[in-house]
RNA sequence: CGCGGGAUAGAGCAGUCUGGAAGCUCGUCGGGCUCAUAACCCGGAGGUCGUAGGUUCAAAUCCUUCUCCCGCAA
């Protein structure tokens, strides 16, 4: 078939190149506008955009509110279906209903569990035992089309959003060909969402990484797995930025109490109290500094038991 | 030229302002102690102080060049 594929991050190439290496055909890619990224100001492309550079396939990068121009060039194509995964941008109805086949979505939950920007993150930050792929037709509403095909995967006790994001990008190109086979041969089932079982999750931004100790250790550690690699979990220690990178829940204690975001530095390792139990780091990295293990950080950095991290930066004249 | 931190032994760091013997905490190797240990004690090895040039009697330290790493912002 005649395909366009539009998407964006590093996820999305997978389905992509999956898509490139099938017998279909991929005329063009949506991406979204590059972008000014990195330290000094360099313009970095897309995942997906670079992939297509590399295969010679056209790039479209519509600008927000450019809808008509993008259905024009789109209409000039006359794709067969459109295949769509993390692309970003909101399409229109009559995008939606161009293609013969219209457009399908690749979504990283089970739905209608997980529907938005973050499901992947937020598999992980509430310890969901499994989640995956969902192939759905497309419709007006936010990843509320009719279910093609799902497949699943279950979440090990160390997943990162950043380990389940490359497994679901495995599953996702050959899931896709999968289903545009159903498709094409026209034994594709289209099975409606049970709306009642809905669920939403809001884009994650910077301020999630910052850790509230008051919360229990469990919640925490799920924290920093879940919003590895980006934003990541951090806390300020003098003034200075911690990121978090692989802890453990412990029970550890410094005097056999708890008090939320108290250090307690040892020999033993180095351990956080929190609101419930106290968090056990291995791997940290702080400001300015390569990420490294707490063994290393407690040789050089100066940080004693009884200090304390903050989950925001406090102004030493107050 | 968006802002800022950094490069010193295998690792993490101090020393740089105020030039003048290469240090600390670990790891590692050898020995000792111990029922035992990630504990403790003794001893050893290991570094062209990121690159290139300059100033000086003397440079990790001052000046200039370049390379690389990282945090913020986007």
């Amino acid at each position: 078939m005649r395909t366009v594929f539009m998407g964006t991050p590093a996820i999305a190439a997978a389905a992509l190149a999956a898509l490139l290496g099938s017998r279909h055909s991929v005329e063009a890619v949506v991406t979204r506008p590059d972008a000014v990224s990195g330290r000094g100001k360099s313009v970095h492309f897309s995942p997906v955009k670079e992939l297509a550079l590399e295969h010679g396939i056209k790039v479209l990068q519509p600008e927000k509110g450019s809808g008509s121009l993008l259905f024009d060039e789109l209409s000039a194509i006359k794709p067969d279906i459109i295949v769509v995964m993390a692309y970003g941008r909101i399409l229109k109805k009559d995008v939606l209903e161009l293609p013969k086949h219209g457009c399908i979505n690749l979504h990283a939950s089970l739905l209608p569990a997980y529907r938005g920007a973050s499901p992947i993150q937020w598999a992980v930050l509430n310890g969901e035992p499994q989640t995956g792929i969902t192939v759905m037709q497309m419709a007006e509403g936010l990843d509320s089309g009719d279910i093609i095909m799902t497949e699943k995967t279950p979440l090990d006790a160390k997943e990162t959003a950043g380990s389940l994001t490359e497994k679901l990008a495995e599953m996702a190109g050959p899931l896709l060909l999968k289903a545009l086979d159903a498709i094409e041969a026209g034994n594709a089932t289209r099975t409606p969402q049970e709306e009642a079982k809905a669920t939403y999750v809001t884009t994650i931004d910077k301020s999630f990484g910052a850790l509230d100790f008051t919360k229990d250790a469990a919640m925490l550690e799920r924290m920093v797995r879940g919003l590895y690699p980006w934003p990541s979990a951090y806390a300020y220690h003098n003034g200075k930025l911690i990121k978090f990178y692989d802890c453990d829940v412990s029970y550890v204690s410094l005097d056999g109490s708890f008090i939320p975001g108290r250090v307690n530095a040892s020999k033993q390792g180095l351990f956080i109290e929190t609101g419930s139990g106290s968090l056990k780091v291995n791997e940290l990295q702080a400001e300015g500094k390569k990420r490294m293990m707490a063994r290393d950080f407690l040789n050089g950095y100066k940080i004693a038991s009884g200090d304390m991290l903050y989950d925001s930066l406090r102004n030493p004249e107050e």
